[in-house]
DNA sequence: CTGAAAGCGCTAACAG
DNA sequence: CTGTTAGCGCTTTCAG
């Protein structure tokens, strides 16, 4: 059985007090009883309750991260840095797949919401931050990658549509007129594939090309394997494209694995660009040009959110609407094969 | 401010005690009264205190999970695995990244050990079980992917020595002669690296080939970036190989990426076979032919080893010594070009 | 089936 | 600088 504060106490003969304030340093003891009790505390091997300690103060030093999927590169890449991060400001992250389930993000924040986490990061799928925010009104919340159209909660993203314009441009100014967009999710309600699709669409129209609905795949989820079947579809349709903007760099390495494999030339025949950055992108042959978001600044702006709500002025802070940077960055699917080195 | 136990009982007239049946359904309780609850406990939006129900319990329902890193495909898929896993057994994760330094192992294992995770997963990279074992007595942990010559500590892992033989041996019957291992770490203990090592030169003696030092590449890190410099320098040795064994798929493919940019034809001058399965090698070209572990048998089996320590008999259970099955995933990279589809 | 009450281990207000 | 003590919110034993 385990020793408590008050056997480290007995036996280094002094009250429980001390002891809490040696283990807590939050006030000073003298260097005799303070060596006294560190001893007692190896002797007994005691460790602190946290359960107890949070019970009292209230807080628990853990904070909720809620993705759809940790297993995607994107997502792996981000939950890595977030840790980090958490890490750094003594957090520890307490992490859920919620899979894009309406009900599961739902029964998450509600069930979360038992002061087991100072706050929560979430990227939700399909589910609003209003619908959100109503389960849980206390807890401190911060959106993912989403944009909270209402601005009811703190949220870090990159401007989609921004970032979807430019891509496109990328792709336009190359001199490709026929470009695909794929990664449409009409299924979900979470605005991210909408707005990089507003973006893709303005910027055709400033080049004054029509938005052509052949040109437009829809996917059930963003993975290669998707887009190597948006690839197939595009591929054996009337009038193949010859560029694709893909919303994620999964689907853009799947589009780019159907292509090869049916002697479309990459970046000749087919020029390929995708969103995210993710390490898979850089290694690949051709490497993959993609819009990289800066989601070293997305974690560490996202637990800065919290930082200010959990130590801060807490509520009274107006709701923080946080765009991170991102950058175009050109590798050989849109610019030439692997050179020498 | 909260609602607690006590204000429901008080606005549906109970005590606190029937309300506490009510929320756990540990104990029958009349339907009208059971009604007067729950009513009582929407009005107020009543959430149980976690912390509070952990401090009595004892148990906290989170588990603790402990990789080097996060971001890389491996331990992403694996972690999301684990986590599904752990949410079908009401488990929560909590985890946490080592980078592989020694003393952040222990550390954790140190600090997380105040009652607030009723189990530990870890992967270690620096740290022996027997180290681990003595931070803890009282946590029941489970070591993944690393065997533990002790067997102090229940673990799951694949046969690596068999593994990188079958790998290496698959190698040599393409008729293969000169097949480069990347990816021994001398400067790590966690015995993983070294196992495939044996595994390799085990094949090699078979095939009576001698081991060559100068094929043999140890590396930093088992990275993308890895890879590719350790085919720098394989191909601007004395002999160059006509195939890699790589340790991880990651090396794999950046060991692909460098043999691809410099000319060198995959598989037809070089065969190149990867460990881990990640679904990165199953979208380039040519695609990764590779070792998969059953990633989700080492997830489940995982899980299932704490249970028993928790639910079951507990320290009266013998280790665990799960060694969770592999196969050979042949694919373009030691096979041929990639065909028409 | 329900109520009263005793803590779980810790922190911090209060008092020396 | 140190001791005493009142809870944090919940579960659960013991009575009714």
């Amino acid at each position: 059985v385990r020793a408590s504060l008050k056997d480290v106490a007995a036996l280094a003969g002094v009250s429980v007090r001390t002891v809490s304030n040696v283990v807590t340093g939050s006030a000073s003891v003298s260097p005799a009883t303070r060596d006294r009790v560190q001893r007692a505390i190896e002797t007994l091997n005691y460790r602190p309750n946290l359960a107890a300690r949070n019970l009292r103060r209230g807080r628990t030093g853990l904070i909720g991260l809620a993705v759809p999927e940790i297993h995607s590169p994107y997502f792996g890449e981000l939950v890595g840095r977030i840790v980090a991060a958490a890490q750094e400001r003594s957090w520890t992250v307490l992490i859920e797949q919620t899979a894009g389930a309406p009900e599961r993000e739902r029964r998450l924040v509600e069930g979360i919401d038992g002061q087991i986490v100072d706050g929560l990061l979430i990227s939700p799928w399909s589910v609003s931050a209003a619908e959100l925010r109503a389960c849980s009104a206390e807890l401190p919340i911060v959106l993912l990658g989403e944009r909270d159209p209402e601005g009811l909660t703190d949220h870090v993203a990159v401007d989609n549509v921004a970032a979807a314009d430019q891509a496109t441009t990328h792709l336009l100014e190359l001199g490709r007129r026929r470009v695909a967009a794929v990664g449409l999710q009409p299924h979900l309600d979470n605005g991210t594939a909408s707005q990089r699709l507003a973006g893709y669409r303005r910027a055709l129209a400033r080049f004054g090309i029509a938005a052509d609905p052949e040109l437009e795949i829809a996917v059930p989820a963003l993975h290669r394997a998707d887009g190597a079947r948006a690839m197939w579809r595009l591929l054996d349709g009337e009038r193949v494209p010859d560029a694709v903007f893909a919303f994620s760099d999964e689907l853009a390495l799947g589009a780019q694995r159907t292509a090869l494999s049916r002697s479309v030339r990459v970046p000749q025949d087919l020029a390929i660009i995708g969103f995210d950055d993710i390490e898979d992108g850089r290694y690949t042959t051709p490497a993959l040009t993609t819009i990289s978001p800066d989601k070293e600044q997305i974690a560490e702006r996202a637990l800065q959110c919290l930082a200010d709500r959990l130590h801060g002025p807490g509520r009274g802070l107006p709701v923080h609407r946080i765009v991170v940077p991102h950058r175009l960055v050109v590798r050989e699917s849109t610019r030439g094969m692997p050179a020498g080195r």
